[in-house]
Order: structure tokens, then sequence, then C-alpha cells
DNA sequence: GCACTTCATGTTTTT
DNA sequence: CATGAAGTGC
């Protein structure tokens, strides 16, 4: 405990932290020598380089107890700064485990976002907002955005309001307001983009409200314009901490620096080799600059990992070690070798679902070689969503429990979203967007010719919505059934305002007055009749659609959620922040979900499908990124294959459906980087002639031949007797020697892969003959017969002479 | 205002 | 193919 020699330190030590200082630390305990250096280097800027598995988070926390521990900062002197929800979460609670009841006050552990908003609650005047704005959702902003098209007579054809508001989204994330976008984004669309960005702002504005890019972008505004506030924070925030620092954007980055500013006590904990979200505004540069960025940084490199076997490790870090914007680092384990990684071609989607199922149930009954494995350590980890769809027809077909992680959020859905505005109508009569959301939810026959009306009143009069609708109804403006069921939905919107700025009672607290005072009602009760009042709940009941009864479930599940809650607003906060959900059942499961959603998380047993060229790495991001985006799809490998504990099993398959259409696939890239004396292939010999990378592994041994050893035990009898199976035996009669993917395109397409002249007469399977014009690459330009000119990747072409030869 | 049609479109996702 | 959004007809 050197630091508590540190004559400065002392005024800044509780007692209880004095006495923890006085015993030896216990959150030093286990801690690998470069795990300890980065608990125990405290002063100036630190980058903790935490390979996958190294035990980041353990040092993240346990640094924060040693801060408190040495007397370096009181609780509410240290800033930690996480992502998401669930991560701050953890490491709370895991400071909490350190510190017990010893340390009074809490560090400020948020998400960027949830620690903005309690930034700008404070001055949100300084942006010329008020104190109680509401934060928008993605619903709310696409909703504004849409209005703003129509004011500003934009085609909405050609500029859908999704997609600016992606692009205002994206400069926020770029720390730029509309008088700051450069010229440089000269898009033909930059000049009417910046204004409308500002009128999007000044909207955001008027309805006192922020959207999500918003609560950073402000914050940054707020520390640059006026350094009063900035100098206050950053002698508030003595030690900063930030957690997957490889996915912070410009803006988080400007928010971190400028807080570090004065005393630069900054550690980052990142990954370079994980930055999987630079197509949401995350700069990896970031994290590769922190040494120029923060002068005499410390780097300190976990490497050590606590995760996965050598054989895991190996592949992982063949693959990554292809990316060339790196810092470099390479994990190592004292871990038993294990099982090498395994590889397995597929003929189609389907049967790789089968297989994969199959397999599954052996590991279940032990067959494996393995103890048996509980469903609950598997996890398939897809590239995109629609893979799931084969694992999920088999899992249904056979009987296996699954679980999907990721799909549309709890607070997402559309149930959840109208009773959310309800209740924000509840709370703030005025919350324009809200109302407009559920004006005809249910139908009350106010269609977009009344909404028009009602709109146009308010917007006259300067009022808002429900202001306006009051006043075009006793204008007479609307009639029928409308104007009753409006009149009747005003009124209710009156009543359980009433109620929402009555007297609150915190839930579980059954004293009488309660039930005595009107006002009394919680907001349990309150949300309950306020969505059977305004008659929600029936429209679900009256639904017969197959989905109604889960969304009255989730509506009730809802208005369970607002137990931990003191009344609706403290709700309603939390909701606009946290939008996870993780509904616990206790039946085992087997995971599925995609590499994005996966980092973080750890299986003993995972599979990996689908690594094939265009679909892993995908074929969009490598068109609209390049390099860039394929060293991105490489580090999704690389977060895919570190997932594994004990067992990774790496698939691909030859033919997939796409949009309907049967497209032959090759072997992804990645396959080629594995390094084949750590993988196991089990495809049967002849199918794969060639073997992963180099015919014959450095280890010793021809890879074709260890996967014939497999027979019986890792390939199943009916995968040999599929006909796809048998069809490939046909073609491959003679064995293939080349990298992998070459190998296998030839068993697929009967031909190495072609290059095609301007003139040459060719065959598509979809648009059938044709001849080249162009040739750009890979890419090629082909006037077909029947369908015309169109631009093709030259794999799916073959000369037309051959294209008898072509299997199907 | 609503039900039915056609048409385009088709990663990854948090806050 | 399959889903969602926009357009058409009642």
């Amino acid at each position: 405990m050197t630091h508590s020699d540190d004559p400065d330190a002392h005024a800044h030590i509780p007692l209880s932290a004095r006495a923890m200082a006085a015993r030896p630390a216990p959150y030093l305990d286990g801690l690998n020598p470069a795990q300890r250096k980065a608990v125990e280097t405290l002063d100036g800027p630190v980058l903790m380089l935490a390979g996958a598995g190294t035990g980041k988070t353990r040092a993240l926390t346990a640094r924060i107890a040693h801060l408190l521990g040495t007397g370096r900062a009181r609780p509410n002197e240290i800033l930690a700064v996480t992502f998401t929800n669930k991560a701050a979460r953890e490491m709370k609670t895991r400071v909490a485990q350190f510190l017990g009841e010893a340390v009074e006050g809490v560090p400020w552990m948020g998400t960027f976002h949830s620690i903005g908003v309690k930034l700008l609650r404070r001055h949100a005047e300084l942006i010329g907002l008020k104190q109680g704005f509401t934060i928008l959702d993605t619903d709310d902003q696409i909703r504004l955005m849409k209005q703003l098209i129509v004011a500003e007579n934009i085609d909405e054809k050609r500029w859908p309001a999704r997609m600016l508001a992606g692009i205002i989204d994206n400069w926020k994330n770029r720390a730029w307001r509309p008088e700051t976008v450069p010229a440089s984004e000269s898009d033909a669309f930059n000049a009417r983009g910046v204004a409308l960005y500002a009128a999007y702002q000044a909207r955001l504005k008027t309805l006192n409200a922020c959207d999500f890019g918003d609560l950073l972008l402000h914050c940054v505004t707020i520390f640059q314009q006026h350094p009063d506030v900035l100098e206050k924070y950053q002698r508030w925030f003595r030690y900063i901490l930030v957690d997957e620092y490889q996915d912070t954007n410009v803006a988080q980055y400007l928010w971190l620096r400028l807080l570090a500013a004065g005393h630069r006590n900054i550690c980052c904990v990142g990954d370079d080799d994980q930055s999987i979200y630079g197509w949401r505004g995350a700069e990896v540069g970031n994290i590769l600059r922190f040494e120029r960025d923060f002068p005499g940084a410390e780097v300190i490199r976990l490497e050590q990992n606590y995760r996965s076997t050598p054989h895991i490790l190996a592949a992982a870090g063949a693959v990554i070690a292809t990316n060339r914007d790196r810092l470099g680092k390479e994990l190592w384990t004292e871990a038993e070798e294990g099982e090498k990684v395994r590889l397995i071609g597929h003929w189609d989607g389907e049967e790789e679902a089968r297989w994969v199922g199959e397999e599954i149930e052996a590991l279940q009954s032990g067959t494996r070689g393995l103890d048996r494995v509980g469903l609950d350590q598997i996890a398939i980890l897809v590239r995109a969503g629609h893979q799931m769809r084969a694992f999920e027809d088999r899992f249904l077909t056979i009987g296996m429990p699954y679980r999907v992680i990721g799909g549309p959020r709890f607070y997402e859905r559309m149930e959840i979203r109208d009773a959310m505005a309800y209740f924000r109508l509840a709370v703030s009569p005025a919350d324009d967007l809200a109302f407009e959301r559920i004006v005809n939810t249910p139908r009350r026959g106010l269609g977009d010719k009344a909404q028009q009306t009602i709109q146009r009143t308010a917007r006259d009069a300067g009022v808002p919505l429900t202001e306006g609708a009051r006043r075009a109804l006793q204008a007479g403006a609307l009639g029928g059934r409308g104007a009753k069921e409006l009149a009747r939905l005003l009124d209710a919107i009156d009543r359980w305002h009433g109620w929402a700025s009555g007297p609150q009672t915190p839930p579980g607290d059954d004293l009488i007055e309660t039930f005595e005072a009107p006002q009394g009602l919680n907001h349990i009760e309150m949300a309950e009749r306020i969505l059977d009042e305004s008659g929600y709940t029936a429209m679900w009941q009256a639904d017969k659609t197959p989905e109604a009864p889960g969304r009255l479930d989730n509506l009730r599940e809802l208005v369970k959620a607002l137990e931990e809650f003191d009344n609706l607003q403290g709700f309603l906060e939390h909701v606009a922040l946290i939008m996870d959900n993780d509904s616990e059942d206790a039946t085992e499961k087997v995971t599925l979900m995609t590499l994005h959603g996966a980092k973080g998380l750890e299986f003993p047993v995972v599979f990996l499908p689908g690594w094939e060229d265009g679909l892993f790495p995908s074929q969009r991001s490598m068109d609209e990124s390049g390099v860039k985006g394929l060293e991105e799809e490489r580090r999704l490998a690389y977060v895919g294959i570190t997932r594994a504990e004990v067992l990774c099993t790496i698939s691909f398959a030859a033919n997939r459906r796409v949009y309907g259409q049967w497209q032959s696939q090759l072997p992804s890239r990645f396959v080629d980087e594995l390094p084949p004396a750590h993988v196991e292939v089990l495809t049967a010999p002849g199918l794969y002639g060639g073997g992963v990378g180099r015919a014959v592994a450095p280890g010793g041994g021809d890879l074709s031949a260890a996967a014939s050893g497999l027979e019986g035990r890792a390939m199943r009898a009916d995968v040999y007797a599929s006909p796809g199976w048998r069809r490939m035996q046909a073609r491959t009669a003679r064995p293939v020697v080349g990298t992998a993917r070459e190998s296998a395109h030839m068993v697929i397409n009967a031909t190495a892969l072609p290059a095609f002249d301007a003139g040459e007469r060719v065959f598509h399977q979809k648009f059938g003959y044709g001849r080249v014009s162009e040739v750009e690459g890979d890419k090629v330009f082909v006037d077909f017969e029947k369908a015309g000119p169109r631009h093709i990747v030259a794999r799916f072409l073959v000369p037309a002479e051959s294209a008898d030869d072509v299997p199907f």
C-alpha cells in the first residue's frame, strides 16, 4: 500500500477505507502481474488492452476498489462509464462486493447516456431545454422526421425518414452540430440536410426533448461553451474509468477527453480486436490513437486468457493476425490442450442445422467425449438474424428447447410503446408524439383528415396537440363518431393527468389513506386503469390474431415492471434509457444469437455456422466499407471463436437459399485463415480434398487423412446418406489441391474460379445465357439474353460451354 | 376509414 | 421467399 504514505491522500480517506487499507487488500488477491499493474497504476492515463477472457472486469472493479482503498478518491469522485446497462449493473454489483458496507457513497457508474442525462438535467437551460425534458426513442425520432419531411417538401421516396434520421444520428455521433457539419459532407443532399438537421433540433427544442445522440452531444456542447461548468466536473470526477473504449464514437471521445483534460486520470479499457460497432459510429481510431491523445500513457496488455483452450485461442489468434490495423496482442493460457476447433462443410443450410441439432443431442448424452453438456452451455452464433430460421425450424421439429436472444426487445414492441405513450400523456398531456401515437389506437374514427385538422389547429394556435384537439372540437371542426370519441379521450387524459400529478403512494404501502384519497391511486392501479379506460386492453382482447394473447401478456408484464418504481415519472425515465430485458426462465435451452449479441459472453460449446463468403464476411460490409469493413468482419470472427471455452465448431454450407433463390456459396475466406494445426476437419474425405489452409498440416499429417479418422464419430450416417452428399462425392472423384475455398468451389461448380473476358458467352443460374460486356475485378457486367444487362459477381457465372457441367 | 392489393427490399444494435 | 410499406378500391 505505497500510496497511503502520500500525505495528500489522507485527507480523503474515510474511516472505513482506512481500516480497509490497513489489512491486505482482498481485491488484489489472485490478480496476475498485468492485472495487478493495471489496478495499481492509478495516476495518469492508462490504456488497459484487455483481450477476450482476460479478466478485465475483474481488473476494472479491483481498480475502483483500490482507488477507494488507498484513499485516492471518495466514491463520488470516481466516474465509471460503460456502454450498456448490463455492464453498468455488473460493475455495480462487483464493486459492491469489494466494498461491502464499508464505504459510504457510490461511484458514478452508468452508461454514457445515463450519466449524460444526469448532467443535462442540471444544466438543461444552457442548451435551451427545460429541466424536465423528455427522451425520444428511435420511433419518436422517425415520426418527428416524417413531419419535417412533409413540412420541408422533401420527396420521401428518395429520402426516407429513416435514412435522414440515420444521417443526423451519424452527425451527432461525430459531434457535429448543425452549424458545425463540415462542408466536406457534400452529398447531393448536404445543403438541405444541414437545414433539415437545424429544423429537427429546433423542433426538439419546442418539444422540450432530446434524442439519444443529444444526450451526449449537448453535454459536449455545454463543456465546450461553458468552461466554468466543465471545470466543475473536472474537479469533481478525479478518476475516470471507461469500459469497452474501442466502441466509443467521436462524441463520447470528446466527452471523455474534456472531462479528463485537467488531471488526465483516465483509464480506458478495451480491445481493438473486438471493435465490431464501426457501422454505428464507433471509432476504432480512438483506441488506436490513445497514446497520442494522452502522451505518457501507460499501456498495459492483459493477455493471459482464463476462458478458452489453447487450440481455440490459436485459431482466433491466427484469424485476427490477418488484420493490419491493430495494436497487437497475443492471448495465452495455462489451460489443458482440449479439442481442436472443428470445421465442417455441409450441402446446404438445412443440413447444417440438422447436423448441429444432432451434435447437440450427442453432446447432451455425452457421446462426444466431453462430459454431458447442458443445453445452457451451448450457443449458436450467427452473423445475421435470418440464419436463425433454419435452426429454429429444425429445433422445433426435433423438440430441442432453444432461446433466441436479441429479437425485438420488450420495450420496443408495439403494444408496450403504445401503452407507454398513454402513460406519457398521463404524466405530460403536452407530449405531442405520444398523443399522435395513440389518438387513433384503438380506432376512434380519427383518420388522416381529422388528425390533420387537429395538427393545424394546434400549430396555428401554438399549443400542444391535446389543446389543439380541444379547440378543434369546440370550433366544431370535427364531427361524427370521431368527435365524440375524441372528447372522451381528452376527458380521460385530463383525469389521468390529475392522478399522475396527485400525491403518489409508494407501492406496497397499503395504509388506509391510500384507498381513501381519490388521488391516492398508486401508479400501478393507475396504469391498469389507463389501459382499461383508453380501450387499449379491450382492443387486444377483441383481436383474434394469434399474437394478441402474447401482447396482453406483455402488457401485464409491463404493469408488473412498474412495481419496482415509486411513480410513473420515474418509470418513464428508466424505460427511455434502459431498453434491455432478460426474461429468465428456468428451463435449459440452447442459445441462438448473433455474433454481435454474443460479445462479452462465453459458452463452453459454441457453434459458428454460415462461414461463407458474402454471408460472413458480409458482402454488404465489404461493399460499403472495403478493407475496413472486412477487418471489422474479421474481428467479428475473432469475437465468435473466443466465446468458446472448450469446444468450437465452425461450419459452412455449399448452397444456401438467399431471398428465395438458391445460391452456391464459397467457404468464408476466414476459413482459409484458420491454422491447420489447431483445426480438425470433420468433413469427410473426398468432399473436401485440400483440407484447411495448406494441404498438409505443420503438426504432421494430412488434414483430410485426419478427417477420415472421424468417420462414425463426428459424421453421422445420415449426412452420408443425403442426396446432396452422394452428389458431391460423385463430383469429387479426383482429389483437389488448393485452399479450402478453392477446393470447395471446385466441388460445387466443377470448374476453377473462372476469369471472364469481355465478349465471352456465359451462363447464370437465374438469368440464363448472356454475353460479358465489361469486367471489373470480380464483378462482371453481362447482357443477358432474357434478363437484360446486369451486374453479376463472377463466381455465379460459368462459361456457357461448361454450363452443362453445373450439377444443379 | 379500412381491407385488400402490389411492390420493393433484403446485416449487424445500444442508448 | 417473406415481410413490411405504400397504393388502390370499396
